[in-house]
DNA sequence: TTGTAAGCGTTATCAT
DNA sequence: ATGATAACGCTTACAA
């Protein structure tokens, strides 16, 4: 097929600058324009060469294929982030966290949404190592996570954030859940409240389950440890709704409620207007994650403040270290704090 | 360094399966092994042979070299999606609606975030690019866009969502903005309002432009064509703020504001709060998009709705049909429609 | 139907 | 300091 030139001017799908290309122009082997190109083993070369080859390579758009050199070293300079839920708002701060670090350090990230389906992030996990990805920030951890196990029995670096599995082999960066409880539950008890509700997280969520222990703990511990308590089968408006309708058939009685997060909080306030109860006049509420929006949202919702962009650089700073190889990577358990605000009020 | 069994059982990175293991496992050469993994192929391969292949593999576990398969056919199953903000709530709806169509064809999706910079869109694009994406699902394209049109031009299958470059070689998939903010002034112009105000979104997207195009067009026709105008830099509620202030400070008099998305009409909102002015009592205020949440916020806001998801599915299809190098890719225009809510009143 | 061998674009290990 | 060469794991003509 002999063809002067076939190149239809539309379709100008300039091939891609190879070290090939680059090592043809400037009349050198293609291992010494590789190391020239190579800050670490630039050394290994001659000043007028490194110089020659980088003006070379910049002037014809050179732009090394990663997956060449993902196939030859076994690295890809790309991390995944896992997350749970992406419509939830608490999220995004903590990507900004983590890219904050790694992109400082050259690595892209990668962000994939699990939707909070068990088979969607074991899909989604393979999806990012047959991808090659060199480590993961895991937001949507649970607390047995077959699948992140796994990878990390592998030697993939995995680094859970604001949730943790159970299994310490993967570190953590968590928020202080049992404090934070605590807090809530001793300012609702300050205010009156004696008869506590709690709209628990998915109890296959570490989160879901320390809190809702915290909440049994703290209770007990006031001698008012009969409050009645609907677990929620994820962090949404709608479950908030259905655990508080719940709740309220099984004791019409409450006077506040502790909601494992902002997002069943919500919900809850939801579930009390439907029925014509008033926040805080009729139950007080309270949330957890103080995201963003709430001060929009009427009444302002007390609620656990965490720090979440502060999670997310804390997470990647393990992650980093996980894929530096360094020994004594550490979890790490931030402090909270307690927003008081509209939302509850004196019994 | 002659160690009879070296592995701690601690990090036992046990070596990923390649092509190889599982062809010396059954007796046969890797191309037969490759042919017999290969639906394509695999019916140039005897049926028992087949078989045992696939039994073998499952068996040891194999999972292809994404890289290596990369590397040799320039194909890696692999989609970008480039989100322009990712705490903007819009755009889950719009990630579903693509993953909803692209997983169904076994692509992968990785979700990028521009946080509405230039720089960092350019440089998330080549990121991508070198990992290798067959193709991008772009919703932070902007009106000129030397990224994006530059990896179009180069041969890369982009389809923008949302926004459109005003190049038409980007296929893209928005709404019709000027259907719906022709729909929002008819409804303030029957309420009665005659100076009505705009404050209009970021002047380099396509969305923002041609709302306030639209808005001048259908105020000038009515003969109410001297509203104030203000531009805001993003799509924020902070920015709604400060426009509308500017708004205010320009022209006190205005009885109802067009916003042009649903973040800056809360601004606005907040804005209008801040000077004791109430909605919609002393000032209308109008969205765009109609985000999750908004049923939280009061007012409940007047505004136009848009079909997230699907705009999602129809730019996901546009992608498949460009990565296939189908012919005749049109894009497309989704109808949209005004939500009447209690945000907007008489005059 | 199966095997052989080349090659995708790199980096790393030699030798020079 | 530079060049030759092998190898990473896979696909795909081509040969048998």
């Amino acid at each position: 097929m002999p063809s002067i030139c076939s190149e239809p001017a539309e379709a100008m799908q300039k091939k891609r600058i190879t070290l090939r290309d680059v090592a043809e122009v400037v009349g050198l082997h293609v291992s010494t324009v590789s190391r020239a190109l190579d800050p670490n083993s630039r050394s290994s070369v001659s000043g007028e060469v490194a110089a020659r080859v980088l003006a070379a390579a910049s002037a014809m758009g050179y732009r090394p294929n990663r997956m060449a050199y993902g196939l030859r070293t076994n690295r890809s300079m790309t991390t995944g982030i896992v997350l749970p839920d992406i419509a939830n708002v608490i999220f995004p701060p903590i990507v900004r966290g983590v890219e904050s670090v790694l992109e400082a350090e050259g690595y892209a990230s990668f962000i994939v949404n699990t939707d909070n389906s068990p088979r969607r992030e074991e899909r989604l996990l393979e999806t990012l190592l047959d991808r090659g990805v060199d480590g993961v920030v895991h937001a949507a951890a649970t607390r047995e996570d077959p699948a992140a196990l796994e990878i990390s029995r592998q030697g993939v670096p995995v680094v859970s954030v604001n949730r943790r599995v159970e299994d310490t082999s993967v570190p953590f960066v968590v928020n202080d859940d049992e404090s934070g409880l605590r807090q809530v539950v001793a300012h609702l008890w300050d205010l009156g409240h004696r008869r506590i509700g709690h709209v628990a997280g998915p109890q296959d969520t570490s989160t879901g389950f320390h809190r809702l222990e915290a909440f049994a703990r703290c209770c007990e511990a006031r001698g008012c440890g009969d409050g009645p308590i609907a677990v929620s089968k994820a962090y949404t408006r709608e479950e908030g709704r259905r655990c508080m309708d719940a709740l309220l058939g099984q004791s019409p009685s409450v006077t506040a409620v502790v909601a494992a997060n902002d997002m069943l909080a919500l919900g809850v306030i939801e579930a009390l207007r439907a029925r014509g109860l008033r926040c805080p006049e009729d139950v007080s509420v309270t949330g957890f994650n103080d995201m963003p929006f709430l001060d929009l949202i009427p009444p302002p919702l007390t609620t656990v403040r965490i720090e979440q962009f502060d999670a997310g650089v804390a997470a990647a700073g393990l992650l980093l270290r996980l894929m530096r190889h360094e020994e004594g990577v550490e979890s790490v358990t931030l402090p909270v704090s307690l927003r008081i605000r509209e939302s509850t009020a004196a019994a």
